[in-house]
DNA sequence: GTCTATATGCCGATAGAC
DNA sequence: GTCTATCGGCATATAGAC
């Protein structure tokens, strides 16, 4: 984003580069309808994710849906970190609002579903969740390698059944 | 460092600008003097550990290390991850050689601990360290919330010793 | 070695023809 | 609504006085 010039998204959209702002005033309005839209499409996956019948599906569900895109992770690392990383870079050192629109929906979601488990400390479960796959998706960008992510990911799997197994008896 | 210019560079130094331009020929060769400064950091942290009797003790040094520096991680988060990210999108899609000079050391030293426990994965836990490491502040950096890494690397803790403690018997 | 002045180029943003 | 031309500013980098 931040290397990522009027110019470049101009000609991504084959679009002249004045045209742009007849659509967006500034450039972090641009910045902020793009975060809008990754948002967006989180929150419809967590909609779809909602029609598995249990928790622990659920959270296989969102594991398998973020490891389906372990190629472009590799190349671009994770949408959701390096937007938040970067918007993060932004405002000084208070937090961002753009930014928290990102990842907290998810802990929320995953927490969510760990409480559904009766699990008592849901929310840092849920934390530690995705902290791990986020960790995962910067050393599987870093060593441009989707391996990394790849077993990482069913790591994280085998994780929630031990935890869904440990509170279900 | 994609956000900070040779002109705030040259104030925190108290220089002018042009000055910075008789000890680096271009702003990329400030950077790998500076990506290089990081890694001797590390380099002399993973040889100060190195004194702690036992691979387990280093790894919980290892793991008090990252925690001290909690607050800083919360206001610009962590140094080799907010670093390694940035240089990994410098180069394209091709792996940077700068960016793997800071995670790929710390990810072989924790393997080198794993493997003196007689551990059969020692890459994967390794890799699984760093990696929720990463994640951790990544997080506690969005959520500028302190706390999230202090309770994340508490469990690093827990896993190390449950980890070493399985493979003692 | 240190500093000032300046060249060069890209970026975000605007004005206005069509 | 779409496009061209252009302004103002900032960033990297250089030239040259001291």
């Amino acid at each position: 984003m931040e290397r990522t010039s009027l110019a470049d998204v101009a000609e991504a959209a084959g679009v002249p580069v004045g045209n742009i702002y007849y659509y967006f005033k500034t450039k972090n309005d641009l910045v902020a309808a793009a975060v809008a839209a990754q948002s967006s499409e989180s929150t419809q996956l967590f909609q779809r994710l909602e029609r598995l019948g249990t928790p622990t599906e659920r959270l296989h569900g969102l594991l398998d849906v973020l490891t389906e895109v372990g190629g472009s992770v590799a190349e671009y690392g994770c949408p959701l970190g390096t937007l938040s990383a970067e918007l993060d870079k932004r405002n000084g050192t208070t937090a961002s609002p753009e930014s928290q629109q990102l990842l907290v929906p998810m802990i929320d979601w995953a927490e969510q579903q760990f409480a559904n488990l009766a699990c008592a400390d849901a929310r840092q479960q849920a934390i530690t969740l995705i902290a791990a796959y986020e960790g995962a998706a910067l050393l599987t960008h870093s060593l441009r390698d989707p391996d990394v992510l790849r077993s990482q990911m069913h790591q994280l799997h085998l994780r929630v059944d031990e935890l869904s197994a440990s509170l279900a008896h």
